[in-house]
RNA sequence: GCGCCUGUAGCUCAACGGAUAGAGCAUCUGACUACGGAUCAGAAGGUUAGGGGUUCGAAUCCCUUCAGGCGCGCCA
């Protein structure tokens, strides 16, 4: 018995009670009521806070109500017993037949087990990344691919359509920036004071020169386009190379350059400009965005005639949701919490939903730790460390794992020592590690000619021990594990599960035997 | 100065407003002639930074003090 057919169950008895006139709900009957697996397990296998949400509605004390509850939901089959403990929560046991069951649940529904319909209908985009084609992708960027990904995977899951989406910041002075520096190293000329300084600047120099027969013999004006994008094309193509590696693939790789280039960015301006939100001052062109909670206003035209990199985001934005998507999602770096309530405002401003159409999750800083101490430069990126140093000291899976399994909201420390050398000790092989049972389980039962059961033959009173009834809860929460991260937009959950599930495992398999032992049948 | 985020075991972190705040690491004690011991059983470790408030119930929500991180341009 899954914790939604009990909560079906539960509806329906406060539906008869209330038809009945026993019970008056001025609110009528609540649309879900909230079951959950407790932690002590003498509360029983699931636990429902019904009656002391709805007590005071219904004008009875909660243990009152509980009573009337618990004397419906007994009668219901699968239910073992309901207990009221403390201020009215009702403790249900669930027949260890009916437990069972849920292993047959899980196996007809294979690789769906954990799907569902709770985002069915919603376009979604998720933005993540956004690097600038300037330099190798670091530490930070690694935190949100991990994290941009696991999320894109639970919306998924949770039935939206889901488009990843990876901005290209390839226009603006960072870019003559990157240019100037990469023709300077190629000239053998000292790289500019505002310059690009890491080491990876002379690679992409050589690249360039190599790539590019004649570059050095170019005009002024023109040799530094040409090393620009020349930069621009090695760098960016080395980014995407770095992802596939962290195995993080984009649906969209969206070029600002692209909005300029196709007149989005005027068009916007003009359809902006009809809703009443713009205005002229000092001779540039501003969004009132404080018209909607912005600590001041913003600028979109500069007076000396050049778009701010926020009119860019705005059009970016407009972009976006005229390709249909219902909700946008931001995964941005805490240095960019500031931009939260003017692109909130520029929703707005636009016509939206701020609460609706555009989320910005903030996330916070990542600290790596190796025999003590920060990790903090990298002399390839003269900057931070980068994603293909922490692949190749860390690995791609025990990578992607760790930086997953922290809620984005939280300033992160990881210790190199902690999940590399200790890797016995580390939740990634632990969770591994069931795996690997199951997987030899299957495999040793195939070697003596056996297979699971039909579901014909499939018995699940035979489930009945204890160990195993506490993994078949734990694999009765999966679905709603799932559906909650991908509403809550927070898939760090889903990795929590997993260790909880894998603990399960590990101590049903301490304490029952599933194979034949030597000469048994 | 203003704003956002954070403060939970020695360390790294969990916990839809729910019951005795949980894991891993580190420390200590146990368990291998059977499906992979990368495991399991147990011990110890807490005034959830401090103080008020809201309510049946607060780590969680509100106010406040303290501490840390980050941000506040006609930069990108």
């Amino acid at each position: 018995m899954t914790p939604e057919q009990l909560s079906t169950a539960i509806l329906d008895v406060l539906k008869a009670l209330t038809g009945e006139g026993a019970v008056t709900l001025p609110d009528g009957v609540p649309a879900r009521v909230t079951v959950e697996r407790p932690r002590q397990r003498e509360h029983g296998d699931y636990a429902t806070n019904v009656a002391l949400q709805l007590a005071k509605k219904a004008g009875l004390p909660p243990r009152d109500l509980a009573a009337l509850v618990a004397d419906r939901l007994r009668q219901v089959e699968g239910v073992a017993g309901v207990d009221i403990a403390g201020p009215g929560f009702l403790n249900i046991s669930v027949e260890a037949g009916a437990q069972g069951q849920v292993a047959a649940d899980v196996v007809a529904a294979g690789e769906h087990w954990g799907h569902s319909e709770a985002l069915a209908g919603t376009r979604v985009n998720v933005e993540f990344i956004s690097a600038n084609p300037t330099g190798p992708l670091h530490l930070g960027h690694t935190r949100w691919a991990a994290v941009g990904d696991a999320l894109a995977r639970v919306l998924e899951a949770a039935g939206a359509d889901v488009t990843r989406e990876f901005y290209i910041n390839d226009r603006g002075t960072q870019m003559e920036r990157f240019g100037a520096s990469i023709e300077a190293v190629a000239l053998g000329r000292p790289v500019p004071e505002d310059g690009y300084h890491g080491e990876y600047i002379a690679d992409l120099a050589k690249m360039a020169v190599a790539s590019r027969p004649g570059i050095l013999d170019l005009p002024e004006d023109e040799r530094l386009v040409a090393f620009r994008e020349a930069g621009y094309e090695i760098q960016l193509g080395e980014q995407r190379a770095q992802l596939e590696i962290f195995r993080t693939r984009f649906d969209v790789w969206f070029s600002e350059r692209s909005l300029h280039s196709n007149a989005a960015v005027s068009g916007n301006i003009e359809s902006l400009r009809s809703k009443g939100h713009l205005f002229d001052a000092d001779g540039a062109l501003w969004m009132r965005t404080t018209d909607f909670g912005d600590d001041k206003d913003r600028v979109l035209l500069r007076s000396n005639g050049e778009l701010t990199y926020f009119a860019s985001d705005t059009a970016y934005y407009l972009d976006k949701r005229n390709r249909g998507f219902d909700v946008c999602i931001y995964l941005l770096g805490a240095d960019h919490h500031g931009y939260v309530g003017r692109l909130r405002a520029m929703a707005a401003c636009a016509g939206d939903d701020p609460d609706r159409n555009i989320e910005v999750l903030i996330g916070q800083l990542v600290k790596i730790l190796q025999d003590g101490e920060e990790l903090k430069l990298s002399k390839r990126a003269g900057t931070i460390v980068t994603l293909q140093e922490l692949v190749d000291l860390i690995g791609v899976d025990a990578l992607r794992y760790t930086l997953s399994r922290y809620p984005a909201d939280s300033p992160l420390t990881v210790d190199v020592a902690e999940i590399t050398r200790q890797a016995s000790e580390n939740p990634v092989f632990y969770v591994q590690y069931a795996h690997a049972r199951v997987a030899s389980i299957l495999r040793n039962a195939a070697d003596l000619g056996l297979a699971p059961a039909t579901p014909d033959e499939f018995d699940p009173s035979l489930l009945a021990h204890d160990k195993e009834g506490e993994l078949l809860r734990a694999l009765a929460e999966f679905p709603r594990v799932v559906a909650a991260a991908a509403q809550l937009r927070e898939p760090h959950r889903v990795a929590r599960y997993l260790e909880d599930t894998a603990a399960a495992y590990h101590r049903f398999y301490d304490n029952c035997r599933v194979l034949p032992m030597g000469e048994e049948e």
